[in-house]
DNA sequence: ATTTAATTAGACGATTGGTCTAATATATTT
DNA sequence: AAATATATTAGACCAATCGTCTAATTAAAT
């Protein structure tokens, strides 16, 4: 199911470690990741992320002043990783500008696919969880996708500046739009289980360009 | 906060009652489509629901065996509720078809607002939730959203009959990538508390078709 | 009048969620 | 090297949640 490394970690305080890696934390934040984008905030206890990295719940509130605390740095977490995928795809300069929206959505698609459509977008997820989540949320995850569609948007401009889609294209507004339905793309996947949605969409959108 | 009639029922066989309408069980489905409305099935405690409605947890399960089936008639409920929203618009006569379409979109932002955008679609909360939620709900859901696909095909082919869309469109495909955009828009407009999302997603939908 | 059916009342046990204090081990200071 | 400070783990604890089950109450059916 879950391949976290469980080590048993010894009591009290460790050994200096220069590297100033923290495993017990990172561990934990892999776990909620996986945890928290399968099935959102409320549906996951901390018992559960607990149990998968072997620690017991005085490390997760030692790390974590709470669940709230840990879902925020969660956001983070995830956004810096997900910033990196993006980066990889939307700058690729081997491809043009819209053969890197292709291989993005190629890449979701497969990334989807591998966990069995179980895992969608934590950003989504907690988004749509919105009213049942803690209010500090939402300026989080409203800065995450603005961050993304910041992405995109220089991906378009760089498309049209390549004379690969039309001039009439407001690329920051196409941009808002290609998340908003990405989002209900990944959502469907996760329900049908196939990438349907996924593929259609991108299609979709990416004709809306030309 | 919640207007759910909360009036003391008798205790004891009730008084026979023609109508066959049943108090209790409706408020408990409209107190629990409400909350689930918002915040989804994990987040939703039954006791939550018992609360809202102001009876004990013997008639709940009275009348429901399980959460689970409780979800599963929710879906029902929710869905015979917005099945006569959409033919409301859809099939409205006085309007042409691109209209129909026009005025389901502002009616759902009415909507929204209304509830200060923290409620959304019952079924995209759900198909959000999907990997932690009973495997029957799956099939429920995705019927749900034939159904309503169905509908707006229907809309779409009236459209194309009368002229007002390109005859390349594809009613079926187009008619799915509307729930998908749509339900990613809902789940935007819900983390941004405003309607940008819905009506920049429905005007590029609509400008898709031409 | 008696029995049967429908419904509410709410106690109960098992499980889980989140918080908090104590115990333990290393680092730092003197 | 003894004393103190810091980092981390261990797990007790209480409140809440879920689902079950029995009793109580009322009306219908016989």
């Amino acid at each position: 199911m879950s391949n976290i490394s469980t080590i048993k970690r010894r009591r009290g305080r460790p050994p200096k470690d220069q590297t100033g890696f923290n495993d017990t934390k990172e561990a934990l934040l892999r776990s909620g990741m996986e945890l928290l984008t399968e099935k959102g905030y409320s549906a996951t206890g901390i018992d559960e992320i607990l149990r998968q990295v072997g620690v017991p719940k005085g490390s997760f509130y030692h790390y974590f002043g709470s669940k709230e605390v840990f879902g925020l740095e969660l956001i983070q977490y995830y956004s810096s990783f997900f910033r990196h995928k993006l980066d990889k795809f939307l700058t690729d300069q081997s491809l043009s500008p819209i053969e890197r929206l292709i291989a993005f959505s190629e890449d979701a698609v497969n990334g989807m696919a591998h966990y069995n459509f179980k895992r969608g977008c934590l950003v989504g997820n907690l988004g749509q969880e919105m009213s049942a989540l803690p209010e500090p949320f939402r300026a989080q995850l409203k800065t995450v996708f603005y961050d993304w569609q910041l992405k995109v948007q220089k991906c378009l401009e760089a498309a049209k500046e390549a004379g690969q889609i039309s001039d009439d294209v407001d690329c920051q507004q196409s941009a808002y739009i290609f998340w908003v339905g990405w989002e209900g793309a990944v959502l469907r996947a996760k329900l049908e289980r196939c990438p349907d949605a996924l593929i259609a969409f991108s299609k979709f959108y990416l004709d809306s360009l030309k």
